[in-house]
DNA sequence: CAGTCGTGGCC
DNA sequence: TGGCCAAGACT
């Protein structure tokens, strides 16, 4: 005997089958085997440098962080040497990658491996989950990049190609996720999951997606569909729209912090880096700095760290 | 849940 | 030129 396999909601959209989604995972894995791209990271199975890895290439273009590769994990080869050179030390290798409190997190998370972990990155998500600046993307890229588990890694990447070729509809990060699991073919997770973020990054990317030389062209639901409207775009998980940073508090603060990569300055010093005029401004950034750990004040310096 | 968090490259 | 978006996480 045997159970139905799906029974379609009457009211809801019915998902793809398991065995389209294993075909479409097939074909993404198979595509991966002479398209990937050369990146640092790929070579290494060091937990802790994919872990970095992964943190810097949060919100951040491959590229800009495969040049910082070798440095980084040089600087930082081991969670107790992070933790030797220190928060400051931290804070201004990160120059130029953004999101500076991922540096103070990743800081903390060096600090609890030596502390709680025996300097070891541990195996599970729900470790890695709770750690500073570990979440449900860096844990799974951990588990999968490092560990060489079978588990689905789920990024705005994923979550694009699953919405156009896959469902040809919008989805919720919940679905998608699920539907990304369904795809992992066996024993190949890691593979499969790079091979996923560069179909993402270089062929189905979000403005103009190479559709010519797609192997999923004929399966695309999106394609296929006809609709005009990329159903990637309102899809949970893909790009939301951003504030303007030319001339915003946050470029003063990037300023700021960058300022005292260099040394420590005087609250005149980063007024100047800033380009402000107002002392009334310069001081609640500065405190939203020091409350996210950014930096410190002693006497009339401010420091990093 | 919706806002917020840097910085740079590309068209 | 200026808008868009990039291997997300946290509050």
């Amino acid at each position: 005997m045997s159970l139905p396999q799906h029974v379609a909601s009457p009211t809801k959209p019915d998902l793809p089958q398991r065995r389209a989604l294993q075909g479409f995972g097939r074909t993404i894995l198979g595509w991966g085997e002479g398209n990937l791209r050369d990146l640092p990271w790929r070579r290494t199975r060091d937990p802790w440098h994919i872990l970095l890895a992964e943190v810097a290439l949060q919100q951040t273009q491959a590229a800009r962080v495969a040049e910082r590769f070798v440095e980084l994990t040089t600087a930082m080869a081991t969670p107790t040497a992070t933790v030797h050179l220190g928060k400051a030390g931290v804070i201004s290798l990160w120059s130029g990658l953004g999101y500076n409190s991922r540096a103070v997190r990743l800081f903390q998370t060096a600090e609890r491996l030596v502390e709680s972990f025996d300097g070891e990155v541990p195996g599970t998500n729900a470790e890695l989950q709770s750690l500073p600046g570990i979440g449900p993307y860096t844990a799974a890229a951990i588990e999968a990049f490092a560990f060489e588990r079978d588990v689905a890694v789920y990024d705005t990447n994923v979550a694009r190609v699953i919405a156009r070729a896959v469902l040809g509809a919008p989805t919720s990060t919940k679905v998608g996720f699920e539907l990304a699991r369904s795809m992992v073919p066996k024993h190949s997770g890691w593979l499969f999951n790079q091979a996923m973020l560069d179909f993402g990054a270089t062929l189905c990317t979000a403005r103009s997606p190479s559709c010519e030389r797609c192997p999923l062209r004929r399966r695309c639901a999106w394609r296929n569909s006809g609709d005009e409207q990329d159903p990637a775009r309102t899809t949970a998980g893909t790009a939301r729209p951003q504030g303007r940073f030319e001339g915003s508090a946050r470029q003063g603060r990037g300023r700021m912090i960058e300022r005292l990569r260099r040394s420590s300055a005087t609250f005149e010093e980063l007024r100047t880096a800033t380009g402000w005029d107002d002392d009334a401004q310069v001081a609640t950034q500065l405190n939203d700095l020091m409350t996210a750990g950014l930096l410190s004040k002693r006497g009339a310096k401010y420091f990093l760290g």
